[in-house]
DNA sequence: TTAAAACATACTCATTGAGTGTAGATTTTA
DNA sequence: TAAAATCTACACTCAATGAGTATGTTTTAA
């Protein structure tokens, strides 16, 4: 299940690739893709120390893209709020963790299984990145 | 994430599924495949009142599965026990809800995102039964 | 110097996850 | 018919997680 916090994140960011200001302090975000705003603030300093977003501090300040729209990956952005995709750490790439109780991993069918749904996730979350959900209306036909 | 529960339930059916004895108490079950004995009892209960395994009472009682292996769906598996595939319930097609703060659903980039990947999740989950974790070696090689 | 913003820390509070415990019901065989 | 082994139901614990809040500090530009 996706969180809470990682849909926010994903609508704040939708929104900020949207928006042709050059930064948005979080209140504006907050309002504007209806969510709590202290929660919000924790969430952006998230994606900054993440290097999704970067801030500029004082009156005028706020948040802005750290980088191109085209190169902030959608599964990233979901592994940093909510941790590996995989549904089981045996079969996460980028977060493996041994089973206490595996015997034999090579020869582990719960292991492959999770294996694939891993790889399915990922063939859909790390091939899009934010540009999409911004730009490409309809995700589903290709 | 896939939760213990669920993971002790697939061992569970898998070891149920391999054994050539016609039922298994739930203490050998326990042992064989490394679950706490009382949690399984909960599990085996879930399964049982969703059809997927039935028990006999008494002495030389135990638990087996209701239907053949090949017709149980793993994906149906996980949804007994941890709830719907998709990461978002507006994006579940078996346990389907509106987002309370959504303004226009057809428009939702992120339900549209959350569809494919739980399309993706049902690609591997529905397509798979219980006897593909027990004959079949390479489930990766296809 | 002050207003508005980011930033940091710590806190609450309900829900879920992962089990355990106890008691009772059922069935077979000695 | 009673013992033994099992299933079955229900309630309970206990820690972790999820979803935020609260308070205060620092930075910046006007």
């Amino acid at each position: 299940m996706l969180s809470m916090k990682a849909k926010y994140a994903l609508k704040a960011l939708i929104h900020m690739a949207q928006t042709d200001r050059p930064m948005l302090p979080s209140k504006q975000i907050a309002e504007a893709a209806d969510i709590p705003q202290k929660f919000l603030d924790n969430i952006l300093q998230e994606l900054r120390q993440n290097g999704i977003v970067d801030s500029k501090r004082g009156i005028f300040g706020g948040y802005f893209l750290a980088k191109d729209a085209r190169s902030i990956i959608l599964g990233d952005i979901i592994r940093i709020i909510d941790g590996p995709l995989a549904p089981i750490r045996c079969a996460s790439l980028t977060a493996y963790q041994k089973c206490e109780d595996c015997r034999d991993e090579a020869a582990c069918q719960l292991r492959h299984l999770m294996l694939d749904v891993r790889n399915a996730m990922s063939g859909v979350l790390d091939q899009r990145c934010l540009q999409d959900l911004v730009t490409d209306p309809s995700l589903t036909a290709a």
